[in-house]
DNA sequence: AAAATAGTGTCTATGAGACACTATAGT
DNA sequence: ACTATAGTGTCTCATAGACACTATTTT
């Protein structure tokens, strides 16, 4: 995302003598971490994974997989990492989202959160939550558009979960940034398989945005955007008019 | 934006022990900045403030006002406080833009910044430029869209600047963020006074887009939005048929 | 009167929504 | 044959752009 620096100032022994000499640790620095809440659709319902924790401070409570960041490692690096580990996932979709730095939100230690989200199929995603302590936590969104604000999480009995730190503010943020960039950005696609037919991704519009999308226009526009490729194959047993299947035509670098 | 937390988990005790013993140097801590793109439209040109160096690194480029975060401060307040110390500037228009952490953008040490815009318009802009070591600096955008990157900026006799760090990348994502919000929230109207003609508010508009913008249509979007008010008074003392003042309707909280 | 921009009315093109209709699989 | 969804064609309505025309100020 940030483009290299080359060039740099002054006379490079006068610099270097600055460098040399520079003390970090005069300024206060905080603790900064990484959170990642991976979204998935599936069934008309989002989900997001949570893990509950073991440790204090929120024992008990469910938060986002994360963790603190690394001297060698920049912020989309550690997001992916944290990804990684947590949930055994890698070359998904991953955008920063906002950064969380209030001071009190964590009782240990001033500790400023830089939150991504992930999108990634339903398939996927049932493999990511079937490690140890990862639990599917479906999203509640009480608001319509892009409202923002925090969500509710309920688990698979329908139980409420409760969020450590302000994880459902950034749950919130991804579902409010996720249904802005749905009618621009190719993002619906990677919350679906490799092919899938245009009903399969109206619904997962339909899941994000929250709401009932028209199916004519949602057809036209998504066949006249050019960012469908059909595959002449259809689908297989179903018990009606199998529909043909789609693939996601990433752009060539026109 | 972020909400407050109440509740916690267990016994009090237990984790009043546990974050008593809770040792924050444990962890590798970067340091943390706030960096704030002061942004306004005069004249048909998209403008930022900028303060040349007098230190290493980057020592003669230009940079965005900023500065390390605080202990007892959180994020919003601290690009707040980094624009009125570096322009006198405060209850502006201010919101988060992105945060950088690549490893190697600050030779110093290691640098997280948390990258801030803010709008303004032209007189308050001027009076902050009007300080002692402030640049006003004449951003050239060479994209149309949204598309992002880099930005070039010029000083006011055309001489290409130098910025410092990545801060060209930030200004870049500035731009980017205002030509996307433009048409959804009311943000037109921060780079404006408080009251203006149509024909202002659309010169604001062209400039941050890049490209002219259909008069009839914006006269007819922007009243029929609801956003403004008239205010019954005309321009005074052009040379030709004077407009009708409007201001900017701050939604009542309905 | 001339110059210059403000503001209105109307026609057209485009895209979304609504709806009717045909097509094709499984049962 | 029946059911359920796929997919096409067409009409209507809302909105953006284009354009013509009138209005009002200073010089």
């Amino acid at each position: 995302m940030a483009v290299k620096k080359s060039p740099r100032a002054a006379t490079p022994t006068d610099e270097q003598r600055f460098l040399k000499g520079y003390d970090a640790s005069r300024f206060y620095r905080p603790s900064v971490a990484v959170d990642v809440a991976l979204v998935t659709a599936v069934e008309g319902e989002l989900a997001t994974l949570v893990i509950t924790r073991t440790e204090h401070p929120f024992k008990g409570f469910q938060a986002l997989p994360g963790g603190f960041l690394r001297e060698a490692e920049g912020l989309d690096e550690a997001a992916a990492r944290q990804l990684q580990t947590k949930t055994g996932l890698s070359g998904v979709y991953l955008e920063q989202l906002y950064t969380f730095g209030d001071v009190g939100r964590d009782p240990r230690t001033r500790v400023v959160t830089v939150a991504y989200y992930a999108l990634v199929d339903g398939n996927r995603f049932r493999k990511a939550t079937a490690g140890k302590d990862a639990i599917t936590a479906t999203v509640r969104v009480p608001w319509e558009g892009e409202t923002g604000g925090p969500v509710e999480l309920v688990d698979a009995t329908g139980r409420p979960l409760r969020l450590a730190f302000d994880h459902d503010d950034v749950i919130g943020m991804a579902i409010k940034r996720l249904r802005g960039k749905l009618d621009y950005a190719p993002i619906g696609f990677q919350l679906l398989g490799d092919t899938f037919t245009l009903l399969e991704l109206q619904r997962v519009h339909e899941t994000v945005l929250g709401r009932p999308v028209n199916k004519d226009s949602f057809r036209r526009r998504m066949l006249a955007s050019g960012q469908l490729d059909a595959t002449g194959r259809s689908q297989r047993g179903v018990d009606h008019r199998p529909a043909e299947l789609y693939r996601f035509a990433r752009r060539s670098a026109v």
